[in-house]
DNA sequence: CACGTAGCAGAACAAACGTTCTATTACAAG
DNA sequence: CTTGTAATAGAACGTTTGTTCTGCTACGTG
């Protein structure tokens, strides 16, 4: 009878994508995956096909173990500006449980790094930015329907983009930036511009 | 009598520091820059210390050849918000000349990839921040003016924050984004959001 | 206990890495 | 032409990379 997988074994993908998070993707050796996982080369070949298909994996996690929850309340039905708020603040105070500068978003690293060279990683990342434009515009437009206004779509859409534009930017500087006040005070305050653009 | 400088080793740093902005440091070879430079080895560790001091001096070439002439308007006595909409228009219309998904920009690339690992490249990192901060600040203090207000010094320190966020957001989008006009529209409703916070 | 498989440590591999060294070429000054 | 130096090509070095292979150990099942 076969035998029941390890828990090491279970958690490679997990422990790996906290490497990739804080280290980047170049800068992960698999020497560096078995250290940290406690999992043997073997296993990181066998189970996970290799580097590059364990970081894909690992992509995929952290979207299912980090975005989707922290940007549960943002994709509830009725969702405002205020659970946008909440999404922000949720990343930022993690960042500062691990330390600032923290490791920011692996999507949003990921970005940067190694989307433009692999077709396959652009497509995760695109769709990523995509679900957060959405997330946004839903929260935008109810927002605006409780303050018994109505936005247009195009201003809707674009009021999203901005902020997509605006999450990227914070993530990247959360891993320059020492001080978490510096980037709340950056949400607050693009929070007030979206909501007085609502009101007005 | 010392012979002149060859035309390619002049060259070298600013050809190198465009195969660093595409490419990213860790993706970046010696062979790499060997052959897209056409200066031998010798000349790289010669001349320019190595890899990593080839680096920073691409860091700081940047900021001379990129960063200086695109945000000279911005810093300039008396600059409004129009410049910053010029500074955002200079750099989006380039990488579309250089094809998007495009470069991005190579300070905030940096500051994913290497930054978090390395002091000497955090710091760099963190005065070109400062100084776009300073002069959005001015940009915005200029506009109010203009507009027969003012503006508080925290309330236009907050405000100038955001759109550094913003712009290092920006910078990571065009690196996955293929559409200019979806960039163009951000900073469009990013400053329209900021003047009208100046003018109610 | 014995069996079979999950999983590991570690050797082995070719390739690529950053770096250094040697030899050769190209050119300007005397 | 001779000399001196800038510059290159290319071999060489020791690491490190990603990947594969070979034993050995540990453990649930029969």
């Amino acid at each position: 009878m076969p035998r029941a997988k390890s828990e090491k074994r279970e958690n490679l993908v997990s422990t790996a994508m906290l490497h990739f998070w804080r280290h980047g993707y170049e800068a992960t050796s698999v020497d560096d995956l078995v250290r940290a996982t406690g999992v043997s080369r073997q296993g990181i070949y066998g189970d996970a096909g290799g580097k590059d298909a364990l970081f894909v994996q690992c992509l995929h996690a952290y979207v299912e173990a980090v975005v989707t929850p922290a940007f549960a309340r943002v994709e509830r039905n009725g969702a405002m500006l205020d659970a946008v708020a909440d999404y922000f603040e949720h990343q930022i105070a993690r960042g500062q449980e691990a330390g600032l500068p923290g490791p920011g978003c692996l999507l949003t690293n990921t970005m940067t790094e190694v989307a433009p060279h692999r077709n396959e990683i652009m497509h995760i990342v695109a769709r990523h930015n995509e679900r957060l434009r959405q997330g946004f515009a839903a929260a935008i437009t109810n927002t605006a329907t409780a303050a018994g206004r109505t936005l247009d779509r195009r201003e809707c859409y674009a009021l999203a983009t901005t902020l997509v534009v605006f999450a990227n930017g914070l993530w990247t500087m959360s891993r320059t930036v020492d001080d978490a006040a510096v980037l709340r005070g950056a949400v607050l305050k693009m929070l007030q511009l979206t909501n007085s653009r609502i009101a007005a």
